[in-house]
RNA sequence: CGGGGCGUAGCGCAGUCUGGCAGCGCGCUUGCUUUGGGAGCAAGAUGUCGGAGGUUCAAAUCCUCUCGCCCCGACCA
């Protein structure tokens, strides 16, 4: 039988948007469920979330964060509050309006009617925001710095696994402070954290910057975000924190007596990441053989795959490989003790392909002639590499070797995000890119900033404004729409 | 909400036009042989043909109603 070429089917240039779907597949992270639009996370992609929760979550507490929670449910009287806001997500709202089931002729069916509907909370600014003004009256009371990890329901017409679901997991920073300054740096310091987790745990390469008008959060001040690339050039904005000044303060009603004994409306922050970085963590690394975990956020960094040609040595090769496991498990790697999976259910080609396909970062094949040699068979994910090494070598200096391969997966990415980026200052060049079907990627363009040239671009091409980088060198240009003399120079992209 | 398509075994599908035993591939189970990058042979198990009603000796197939899902648009972390 011929060797199939990739294990994934289609590749990445025959089908990208289907490749994905394989690639989840057959790593074995989710699949949809029987409700529309609405995921079942397996274990093995849980566990890239259990990571992301915990490496995010530790980041925030370092800064002064606690975790509460809040209901599922917000009363639409509640939701009435925040005008601009709702109106942001009116559109996507699931609405409960019956609290029990009747049988009738054999069918359960609503009842109960109540008498005010609830909103399945899209995201909780408003019943956090209830909360936060019963509990700040003196400036003694802040900063409020609170956070929730929970599920958040968005009623999307198209939605793709991790990517966009109806519901997904997420994590709300809700903060409140004193002063303008204050909500304001504490916008940064979130967006901060999320772009040296995403780059450093996940490796992948983000763009710090803020929302133009037209992609702000609704109701905020300020949306600042992390914008990646994926290998189909498309961005996706992989994290938000909203400046939300005292919009929301003034709406939920949440005041305090200043120092000087006067009576002022506090400043506001909200802040997101969700399992889409899940979605962004596969399209940024994985390959045509599946999916592949940079070692920090792997579920497991190693597989040993036990080789048994032959009963009579099963028993002293898995006594080996045993004993490998401990060895490798008493390594640490990122302030973690090194994970390790045995997986003898199956011999054969088949077994190789499943964990390359689940892309574990490190695969190792352990046979009688490991065991005589004192040998391990090494397969590494990132790069494809496979080898035989001494084993004290290998297992003493596995630590760097993940580290290696880490910064390797994210220099990889690195690299495939600038290759791509292209600074474009004429409009026919411009149109000539986004309608181009072989070219893809970002152009960092001059804007001269109005609402109008970013609504023609958006309808023109179907390209947004994904950020205004932060490090902005105020570049002179002509604004690629209108043609008006433009001080900043901003990232264009197709998005997710 | 507009335009298109599909519901048949766990998954992917054929069969529907022209009514006549419920099928194929993959997967699964068992056994033997294999085994260092996707194994082979043999024997099995698995169905409310989306649902309801109708026509007929006979319905996956024809008719009526209904439910659900997918794709393309508008909307979006």
């Amino acid at each position: 039988m011929a060797k199939k070429k990739n294990a994934i089917s289609p590749t990445r240039e025959e089908n990208y948007p289907e490749w994905y779907q394989e690639v989840i597949k057959e790593g074995d992270l989710a699949e949809n469920s029987p409700v529309r639009g609405c995921m079942v996370i397996k274990p093995w992609g849980y566990a890239l979330w259990e990571n992301i929760v915990k490496k995010l979550d530790a980041r925030f507490k370092e800064v002064g964060v606690e975790n509460a929670y809040f209901p599922i449910f917000i009363p639409l009287e509640l939701m009435q509050k925040e005008a601009e806001h709702i109106e942001g997500f009116a559109k996507e709202c699931a609405v409960v309006t019956h609290h029990r089931l009747t049988k009738k002729d054999g069918k359960l069916v609503p009842d109960g009617k109540l008498a005010e509907p609830l909103i399945v909370r899209p995201t909780s600014e408003t019943i956090i925001g209830e909360s936060f003004a019963k509990w700040v009256s003196s400036y003694r009371d802040l900063p409020i710095l609170l956070n929730q990890w929970c599920n958040i329901v968005r009623w999307e017409m198209r939605t793709r696994l991790f990517l966009r679901t109806s519901e997904f997991l997420w994590q709300e920073g809700h903060t409140v402070h004193q002063t303008r300054d204050e909500a304001f740096s504490f916008t940064e310091t979130i967006l901060n954290i999320y772009a040296d987790v995403v780059e450093e745990e996940l490796a992948i390469p983000v763009i710090r910057g803020k929302k133009s008008p037209m992609e702000r959060f609704p109701g905020a001040v300020e949306t600042m975000c992390i914008e990646a690339m994926m290998q189909d050039g498309k961005a996706l904005q992989a994290g938000t924190s909203h400046f939300l000044g005292q919009n929301f303060a003034k709406g939920s009603n949440i005041k305090f007596q200043s120092q000087e004994g006067k009576e002022e409306f506090a400043w506001t922050t909200s802040w997101g990441a969700s399992t889409r970085l899940i979605g962004g963590l596969i399209m940024t690394h994985s390959d045509d053989d599946g999916l592949i975990i940079p070692p920090k956020i792997a579920p497991k960094q190693v597989v040993l795959l036990p080789i048994i040609k032959d009963e009579a040595n099963e028993q002293k090769i898995l006594d080996h490989v045993y004993s490998i496991k401990k060895e490798i498990e008493s390594k640490e790697f990122n302030n973690n003790k090194i994970s390790v999976e045995i997986d003898n259910k199956e011999q054969g080609g088949i077994r190789v392909w499943r964990w390359i396909k689940k892309g574990i970062p490190i695969r190792i094949e352990i046979g009688i002639k490991e065991l005589e040699n004192d040998t391990l068979f090494v397969g590494r994910r990132d790069n494809g590499e496979k080898k035989s090494v001494k084993r004290d070598e290998f297992v003493n200096n596995i630590s760097n070797i993940l580290d290696e391969m880490q910064k390797n997966i994210f220099s990889n990415a690195l690299k495939y995000r600038n290759d791509n980026i292209f600074e474009i200052d004429e409009n026919e060049e411009f149109y000539e890119f986004f309608k181009s079907e072989d070219k893809k990627g970002f152009t960092l363009s001059p804007w001269c900033g109005s609402i109008e040239c970013e609504k023609k671009i958006q309808e023109d091409l179907s390209v947004t404004i994904r950020c205004v980088p932060f490090n902005d060198k105020t570049d002179r240009g002509k604004c690629i729409c209108c043609g008006k003399e433009s001080t900043t120079k901003v990232f264009f992209a197709k998005s997710y």
